[in-house]
DNA sequence: CTAGGGTTAG
């Protein structure tokens, strides 16, 4: 009996390990090959597995994991539904998160604060904060003992729908109850505060993470580096990198990409090619997002031959483009001006199932009205079911350069009446257009009407 | 079962 416990463990790390390196196959081939031993899979076993087929394949691939533990004499356990759960949460299936969890409780098993912490999480991600706030009620309620995880999830989750003020808040109420903020709070609330344009609060948490014995990590690196860029803060994100570098962090893809996505976007070609380079050269392996990067560095280059070659590599690889791919491609054509490539390319995405690509609609809207071909951006704008400010700024603009002011005008009225406000800039060159062409009445009216919208904002 | 950082358009 000792020894069969024993052989069960030593199984069990060899699946966990294979399941690390998704050879799931191979993971398979040795619990086939321990049963002909007569070593038996455990529920351990079993919830490793289910674990990795959630991860790197499917929940429905992962649920046939159950049916062949049940066929095998094991039930599942708490740790199995959660792993389910939190598959289903990754692929944002919220009714399938909500049937596992009923399906738990129907076999009679007791969810555990994890389970909890992971349908929050599933609300949160879904945009659904008033039901993760009534779960996180329930949690505080019942006789469970809140996991510090419990309080991140909440707090991140918070930040993500747009309630950081309330995330601060929660964040000094749990820290006056004696909560202790790991490094991962830091990260959220860091992170979440710069997203949310409120760099002074960002920093003064910055702060608070530098005075509570925390060091920051790669993660917190990457963060403020992003945050940097994004207000235009060149050399001090280049700076940040330095010592991320000197400090001996993993210099990791996520890094890599921050760095070489801004390098591309302001044209400093030598540099993203150095660092792209370098990430590959370090050995870090490319995931999508990795050659996303790598695409719009050849676009902007020009190099569109290599570009599509690329296409063939990612998907040769295993991987499928997502609409970051196709956007990134599509664009870059556009401003190449290969306005019949970047169709073609649109409509093989269509074919992909990607329809609702709102950026790389707009993409093509701007291309073709940048092009002179306004009245095909038209065109494609009526053929849309979702428009947003971005569609309506480039063909306001676009209309305006043809001389079309009261076309503009018209359609700068109907963003308003969607509550949306249009770029400074737009709302200058149509005012202003329509003055020099002497619909100064046109004019007045639209004025007033950009005045009553920011009122109502 | 474990929350946090990276890629797209005006």
């Amino acid at each position: 009996m000792m020894v069969c416990g024993l052989s069960t463990r030593l199984l069990n790390i060899c699946i966990a390990s294979f399941c690390k390196s998704r050879l799931l196959g191979k993971a398979e081939a040795v619990i086939i090959d321990g049963i002909r031993v007569g070593v038996i899979p455990d529920v351990v076993t079993y919830n490793t597995l289910v674990h990795a087929y959630c991860q790197f394949v499917g929940v429905d691939a992962a649920y046939s994991v159950i049916h062949r533990m049940k066929e095998a004499g094991i039930s599942p356990n708490v740790i199995t539904y959660n792993s389910l759960i939190s598959g289903a949460t990754r692929n944002r299936l919220l009714s399938q998160c909500l049937d596992l969890f009923e399906e738990m409780l129907q076999e009679g098993i007791h969810p555990n604060v994890w389970s909890y912490n992971i349908l929050m999480h599933c609300f949160f991600k879904l945009g659904k904060p008033d039901e993760a706030n009534r779960v996180f009620q329930d949690i505080l309620l019942s006789d469970l003992t809140p996991h510090p995880a419990t309080f991140n999830i909440m707090i991140n989750g918070l930040c993500k729908n747009g309630y950081t003020d309330n995330a601060l808040m929660l964040f000094r109420n749990l820290q006056r109850h004696g909560f202790v903020p790991q490094l991962v709070t830091y990260n959220i609330l860091i992170s979440g505060l710069c997203k949310a344009h409120r760099s002074g609060q960002a920093r003064k948490i910055l702060k608070d993470l530098g005075e509570s014995g925390h060091e920051p990590n790669a993660i917190t690196y990457t963060t403020v580096m992003k945050c940097c860029f994004r207000s235009k803060k060149f050399d001090q994100g280049v700076e940040i990198m330095s010592e991320m570098k000197s400090k001996g962090y993993t210099f990791d893809g996520f890094a890599y990409c921050t760095v070489i996505a801004v390098l591309v976007k302001t044209g400093r070609m030598e540099g993203a090619n150095a660092f792209m380079e370098q990430m590959i050269n370090n050995g870090i392996e490319l995931d999508l997002v990795s050659y996303n990067t790598l695409l719009s560095m050849l676009c902007k280059e020009g190099k569109f031959e290599a570009a599509y070659k690329l296409l063939d590599e990612i998907e040769s690889g295993g991987l499928l483009c997502d609409k970051y791919t196709h956007t990134i491609l599509i664009n870059g054509l556009c401003k190449a001006g290969n306005i019949a490539g970047a169709q073609q390319h649109l409509h093989y995405m269509n074919m992909m199932g990607f329809h609702d690509n709102l950026v790389a609609f707009n993409c093509l809207i701007d291309g073709l009205g940048k092009a002179g071909r306004i009245d095909r951006a038209m065109e494609l704008y009526n053929s849309m079911e979702i428009k947003d400010s971005f569609t309506y700024d480039s063909l306001v603009l676009n209309l305006c350069k043809d001389g079309r002011f009261l076309c503009a005008s018209k359609l700068m009225m109907k963003c308003l009446r969607d509550g949306m406000i249009l770029l400074h800039s737009t709302r200058r060159a149509l005012l202003d257009g329509l003055c020099s062409s002497g619909f100064t009445n046109e004019a007045r009216k639209l004025k007033l009407k950009f005045r009553l919208a920011r009122m109502l904002r």
